[in-house]
DNA sequence: TCGCTTTATCGTAATATTGCAATATAATAA
DNA sequence: TTATTATATTGCAATATTACGATAAAGCGA
């Protein structure tokens, strides 16, 4: 127990859950939009505006990483990131299918 | 620790975060859809449908209580869910708005 | 009334998430 | 080379989530 019975649900269901769960912290929409407001998109500047440990910051990067909505490049010595930008088209159509798809005609 | 230090974060940020939670379970998602697809919408067909266990509903239905996502009335001897209209817009927005708000000009 | 059905709650176990200090790694700067 | 800076990883503690059996509560039908 305490584990998701993800073999229970569509894999469209089990998606939408996992892009989801990386918006359900407030930390990884911040820095969603901090990433995205940055023209030049160099980093850990995070920690301080975040105002979380570095670790901590670092572990939220990967979370959002691993859903596969950041690039990260080399630009001088600092890391870059930046959203990709394909797989954010992606995430935002699977919300909005979502929420279009409920129809909301009972009761 | 192991809490999220809310107090960092904008009520903004906090709230999607919220709203993302409560689809970050793919039973969620399916409990939505599925409600929203009934015309009559009564209910707990959703042990069955779903395949958890009917406490582990109740919980998960509590969950979507919890951010004003399901009215409950009473038809007949059966309960009655259904999405409420008002918020679940409100929440369609909050997704939209985050999204568009993120610019992917960078890298 | 008694039993049946439906839903909620309690208690508990397993697992996941959050956060940070300490440390490691990797690149640049001196 | 050594020091410095930026980021990642490890290890751990606190808390949250997921799931379910057992049981309670509330309504209906006999």
């Amino acid at each position: 127990m305490g584990t998701t019975k993800s073999e229970l649900f569509t894999s469209q269901h089990n998606a939408l859950a996992e892009a989801a769960k990386v918006l359900a912290h407030p930390a990884r929409v911040a820095i969603l939009e901090y990433i995205s407001k940055q023209d030049a998109c160099i980093c850990n500047d995070l920690v301080d505006v975040i105002g979380l440990s570095q670790p901590t910051i670092s572990q939220h990067l990967n979370a959002i990483k691993k859903i596969g909505l950041l690039q990260g490049n080399f630009e001088g010595k600092n890391l870059c990131y930046c959203i990709d930008r394909k797989r954010w088209q992606e995430l935002q159509d699977s919300f909005q299918t979502f929420f279009n798809q409920i129809t909301l005609n009972c009761c």
